[in-house]
DNA sequence: CTGTAGGATTATGTAGTACAAATGACACCG
DNA sequence: CGGTGTCATTTGTACTACATAATCCTACAG
């Protein structure tokens, strides 16, 4: 369910290693890496496949290198907050409920919008996928199959909306709040209760009623944000 | 007014020409680049600046490399579609009315939801710049003037969410669109007809009217989507 | 003849050295 | 005191050598 982030290569570890720091303020914005040279030593790689980890750094905004002044941390501001990678090191070292609430809002924002979108210009294809995964939701036997099918109702719904930048920007906020989600799930017995309303969002989303979809979908999310605020507050730092 | 892309360092400048060659489809997906040795040849740089370069565009999703397999174009559904670059790189090289209204539909999905959270949870300070670039464009001049202030508005409307997600996606997003934004200014004469547009959203944040501010923003927003879809008609491919 | 094991081949991955270029610091000179 | 040039330091680039992994193909066994 989680992502596993195999990293083979040496230099992706290193990138993985000094990213987290970085994005976990253990090396503060404005502060300053060691020499490359001393870095590489102090981390057993060579100077190589340490370049080659902060040109990727430094590609994320997270770093900046200039000759003679070294290599410094950038201003948060600076950071590629979308990118995948530094959002899994935000939820690896501050998973706070702050933090939470910031990916719950921004989903509550796109998948209103994605699903009056999909009501305007799906085509049959794609409202075959959506048709499918919901009866996988309705069919599933456990949480786990529920949580499976939901995703893939989400991602149809995105992907029938034809814009690839909308589709990223939920990829990129629903694998971070991934591990959340699963708090959103009820107990065993009633893990299908969002079912009818995943059913208006499909109806109005094969009857093309953009407004209707997205009340729907509106609801929906909503309803998933208030659960995953509840569980967090009686478990707190039940992730990790 | 557009972004300068200096690059001072020679592998950026192989990740400008590598990734502009792969976003603009001149190699395709699925399809193998040179061997690093040939390709550094071909570009006259040495391997290791080539590799630094593969490096950043691994990073931003767009190629794959792997032993004796060689390196890849990776498609395009696992691009960083939200980075930046590709971003910059896809509107220089298909500058299709149909991406910019991509662009425009992100656009009309962040702002209104943006104005909303601002009217709940701006501070005092971030009403003062609000209040700053409002000031601004109603003082300005000519077109140049009001653009940039304009920008500072809704900047300034956006960091007053206090979501950074949400000023990241909004930045990126404006930054694409920014060539395309000047499409949407008025003539000479009346390049302040959205000023009062601007106000109701001013009002509606300053006495934290959520609804208000999200109607007030959409209607502005919308608004200079026609602009920019009938320009854009009357002159194609003004940008370039 | 076919299937599989294992080695040959070939691409990327990593290490190390050497030197170029930029830039901040400092000393020197007017 | 101020301007200017030299020096030192850190990243940038190039090149070489070898490690590693994965494909491909050969050879052998059944």
């Amino acid at each position: 369910m989680v992502k596993p982030v195999v990293v083979r290569n040496l230099h992706g570890q290193v990138v993985q290693e000094l990213g987290r720091l970085i994005v976990s303020g253990e090396i503060a914005p404005g502060e300053n890496l060691p020499r490359e040279e001393l870095l590489a030593g102090r981390m057993n790689v060579s100077r190589t496949a340490l370049r080659e980890a902060m040109k990727v750094l430094s590609a994320k905004g997270l770093i900046e290198s200039r000759q003679k002044t070294g290599t410094r941390v950038r201003d948060t501001v600076h950071w590629n907050q979308l990118d995948a990678d530094v959002l899994a090191w935000r939820c690896a070292s501050m998973p706070t409920e702050d933090f939470v609430e910031k990916l719950a809002e921004m989903r509550e924002i796109i998948e209103p919008a994605a699903a009056a979108a999909a009501a305007r210009r799906r085509d049959s294809d794609q409202l075959g996928r959506i048709e499918a995964a919901y009866e996988a939701m309705a069919a599933s036997n456990d949480r786990e199959e529920w949580s499976v099918a939901d995703l893939a109702f989400h991602e149809a719904v995105l992907h029938a909306t034809h814009n690839e930048l909308m589709i990223s920007l939920f990829a990129v906020v629903e694998t971070a709040l991934g591990s959340y989600l699963a708090l959103s799930a009820h107990k065993a017995s009633d893990f299908k209760y969002s079912l009818p309303h995943h059913k208006k969002v499909l109806d109005a989303i094969r009857r093309r009623q953009p407004e209707v979809a997205r009340e729907a979908m509106r609801k929906t999310v909503s309803d998933s944000r208030s659960n995953i605020r509840r569980n967090a507050k009686s478990r707190p730092n039940a992730i990790a």
